[in-house]
DNA sequence: CGGATGATTGAGAAGTCTCAACCGTGGTGG
DNA sequence: CCACCACGGTTGAGACTTCTCAATCATCCG
């Protein structure tokens, strides 16, 4: 069975992992086998559900498979700040495999499905195969890179640019693994999620929403997000995707 | 020569950095001395100097051996937010080791000396050795830790809170390398330099040092900001140190 | 001494939050 | 099958946080 073919058995989200992976790191064929023979038990989330607790060590990372994750400060009165969004095929907490007691929490930002992957056997991959070091070494890189820009967003972007920036994002990593066309892009959260994102209110998000409705840049409807100007956002957020890589 | 005797001999900031990865992650003898081989040119930044521009491609990362190095993140207008601090003992930019083209800028927040260590022997050093690479593993790991509090910060804490957090987080990861007391922590920085930290406009961030000043928390001065009441700035914050592993 | 920079204060505007109410939809139990 | 309820979306009004523009003062450096 030649590598290729195996990988045609492989679960969809592995191989979009791998897809991933290869987009910045050469890997050789026993490396891409390797990859593919990742495996984990598969959880189904409904949205806003709980998947890790901050505080709480963890002995696997999360590969999503459908939906959206999101990684999650938590203030004390319970307000929740999503901290980073994960999109199928994007393993989440390659960074816990080595340090495993986590400080943020998880949750199901769309509904969704996950991937268990244990940590020993991505640290395996690791110590054995040098190009796939170097391609998670690069997803972590990634990783504090779109960190980064969520941060900077927060203090220079105000409501209705960081939504527009948020879909932009989202769209076009949806859009990398095949899953839309970022001019048709639909996310089915409703807004309760959307401001954990945002950063904003419910009531302020749903202002926001109806501004860029109002400018034609998108159009909503119950759970639901559509873009209708993907190019209008892109002004509008200032999206510069050279920090996703 | 004995790795201890020899450890003497390599410069402070080296020291540090090799402390602190031994303060999560055990090293065998020749692990300790590879690391103390680390050397960098160092350099001299006035604060706000920019160390790398946005968009370019660099070739070390930055060890910092004096003062307070950020990352950043710029809007079209110019505007500046920290995405991340640095302190002595800090490597800045391990992600940058793989993944050399950096979408963030790193400036002096506070006057500083950074060395610049080549990617080349950081590479080197995770390839031959295992202990090693899972140390900057963690390193990163932690980096991604506290880029998931800050951004969660920024959508949680009002202006007072943040700027708390800030001086409680400065305090102790200096106290950490050895260079203060919590209580005694005294940040060299401008208020136009800590508004970018915060996220705030200059005449905003002086009303909210001059509120933790009034409420008998801090002290300031030209250039300075003092702790004066470290437990009431974490109470304040709602501080919690576990995100710094 | 003069200019640049940082700290401080005031006043009004903008962005966002809070509280409140109302509506539509979808699911659930009687 | 219907009544009801939970939840999400929407809108209004007023309050609070933060921004913007402006002015003043102190300090440091040349």
């Amino acid at each position: 069975m030649n590598p290729v073919t195996k990988g045609e058995f492989a679960p969809a989200p592995v191989r979009w992992f791998l897809a991933r992976l290869m987009a910045h790191t050469e890997l050789d064929d026993e490396e891409q086998r390797a990859i593919l023979r990742l495996h984990g038990q598969a959880a189904e989330v409904r949205a806003g559900g709980v998947i890790a607790v901050q505080g709480t060590t963890i002995v696997h990372s999360h590969l999503v498979a459908r939906g959206i994750l999101a990684q999650f400060d938590e203030a004390s009165d319970g307000r929740r700040k999503a901290t980073r969004l994960f999109v199928p095929g994007d393993m989440c907490g390659l960074q816990t495999v080595e340090c495993p007691t986590i400080a943020w929490g998880l949750c199901a930002f769309t509904s969704c499905t996950v991937l268990h992957v244990p940590h020993d056997e991505l640290r395996k991959l690791v110590n054995r195969f040098s190009g796939i070091r170097r391609a998670l070494w690069r997803e972590m890189a990634i990783d504090a890179s779109v960190r980064s820009k969520w941060t900077g967003n927060a203090a220079l972007k105000n409501g209705a640019e960081r939504a527009a920036h948020l879909i932009c994002e989202l769209s076009l990593r949806m859009e990398r693994v095949g899953l839309c066309d970022r001019n048709a892009f639909n996310l089915d959260a409703s807004q309760p999620q959307l401001c954990q994102a945002l950063g904003l209110t419910p009531v302020h998000t749903n202002r926001v929403l109806g501004e860029l409705r109002r400018k034609g840049l998108i159009s909503t409807g119950r759970r639901a997000i559509t873009v209708g100007d993907w190019n209008g956002l892109r002004k509008l957020a200032e999206f510069d995707p050279a920090y996703l890589y």
